[in-house]
DNA sequence: GGGATGCCTTGACCCAGATCAACTGAGCCG
DNA sequence: CGGCTCAGTTGATCTGGGTCAAGGCATCCC
């Protein structure tokens, strides 16, 4: 990872690739002098764990770049993911001390890490932070309702179609939706979509291949999606059509 | 309902019963006066819908009394709740127009709403009002990931359980576990139970029955539960026996 | 009283997705 | 090169929970 970010470890927050999204995003240049004197860097390589569930943790945290997931487990080893970590997501609760889920870098993986305690102290000074991780934290949980709606009542065809939409979209705002299609690399193994999906990985991957075989994504290798028409995919998802105006 | 409540409509702060709970849980009193300033109550009788999907919303508010549910419905009729209201708990997002959810009062609701415009003001110029939604939106998602794991990988048998058990645990912190076993009446129909579980709601019946014909639960006609032995139910949510000390 | 309605229960049957198992193919290492 | 591991695919079979259908039992209203 080394040859892209050589040097990550003391990126300015000025230069910072997730500035204006992260939870930093509103503070003043002063605001921000305050963040970057309590913030280090944490690399992880993918497959990594970052934290346990009940591990004491002493920091909070930023994702620059690359994906962590938030997975819980049961005694008997069912494990249902209740979160995707994409850049600028924050890591972590203010004011616990023990982790609630088990975090694991999915693809190579940098933390902007804040020592805690200093982090809950500019947390109660400098309302800037306070709004933005209220409304990072709305988000989430908006989010988060969703995916209730997705576990409790979508079909696994509908389920899979959600996560490609979802992963499609994303893509699909940056790249401005690309004539002959969306494309991207899935970030999860088969065995991840299924944790995050609530179904087994071998319906997952009967799915994408009913998917694939009636044309509406194309594969390029195992990981490789093209999506030759993003109105069919979200047809599939069994959402309502005007993704639901909100705000 | 106006037998208990004579004066709900002008109740003042002070005497409050959600006073140290909900989002004013942490104001002086001058920051409390600013917000009886923008307050007014509404009481909806059991089963009315309280707002809409989609609806513009002119208010946020508190549950004072009562319980309130948050549903999503698909086009096709599919609902799934994604959440449940209860005293103390906070309705609508500062900073956005529309509902999100359909909100409805399960039982006689009384809630206590403020005016949006003045609240958001409040919001940013009120440093404890913030921190208290920041905390209560934090317990919120936590929440919300619990029913993930719940609706991805738990069984009927171990849903039906685990809502058991949380309303059970809930009544048992008040009534300090009673000899004798925990006793309630269930806030919810079948059919909501089963919309919030994830399931339909003879599955919901038949768990019901099974775990009655088992001895894990007493029913008194159809809404009020005994449960003998609090732990024999907890061993049947699936949850790890150390209900995971966080915090 | 009797019909209507709402909530709940129970039975019979079915099917979407889980489980179990075999196999492919790519990368890796000795 | 051959064997190993890891990710994914596909088939055969099973089953938990859904679907469809019939009743039960209060409550309410005419």
């Amino acid at each position: 990872m080394s040859h892209h970010d050589p040097k990550i470890a003391d990126l300015n927050c000025g230069d910072c690739p997730i500035r204006h999204q992260a939870v930093c995003a509103r503070c003043e240049t002063d605001e921000l002098h305050q963040l970057e004197a309590i913030k280090y860097y944490r690399s992880f390589q993918a497959g990594q764990p970052v934290i346990w569930s009940g591990d004491r943790m002493e920091f909070v945290a930023s994702v620059v770049t690359g994906i962590a997931t938030l997975t819980q487990t049961m005694e008997d080893g069912r494990r249902q993911m209740v979160g995707l970590l994409l850049p600028s997501d924050f890591i972590g609760r203010p004011g616990r001390a023990n982790a609630a889920y088990d975090v694991t870098a999915t693809t190579d993986l940098v933390m902007c890490c804040f020592r805690k305690k200093p982090f809950e102290a500019l947390l109660a000074s400098t309302p800037h932070i306070a709004q933005r991780l209220l409304e990072m934290t709305l988000d989430e949980l908006d989010a988060a309702r969703e995916w209730m709606l997705l576990l409790g009542r979508k079909t696994a065809r509908e389920k899979i179609a959600s996560l490609l939409a979802i992963i499609a979209r994303r893509n699909a705002s940056l790249k401005l939706a690309a004539v002959g299609g969306v494309r991207f690399d899935l970030p999860l193994t088969r065995e991840e979509m299924a944790d995050y999906l609530g179904l087994t990985l071998e319906t997952v991957s009967r799915q994408i291949s009913a998917l694939k075989r009636e044309g509406v994504i194309v594969l390029e290798g195992k990981r490789h999606v093209i999506v030759p028409n993003l109105d069919r995919l979200l047809e599939e998802t069994g959402d309502d059509s005007d993704g639901g105006m909100l705000n």
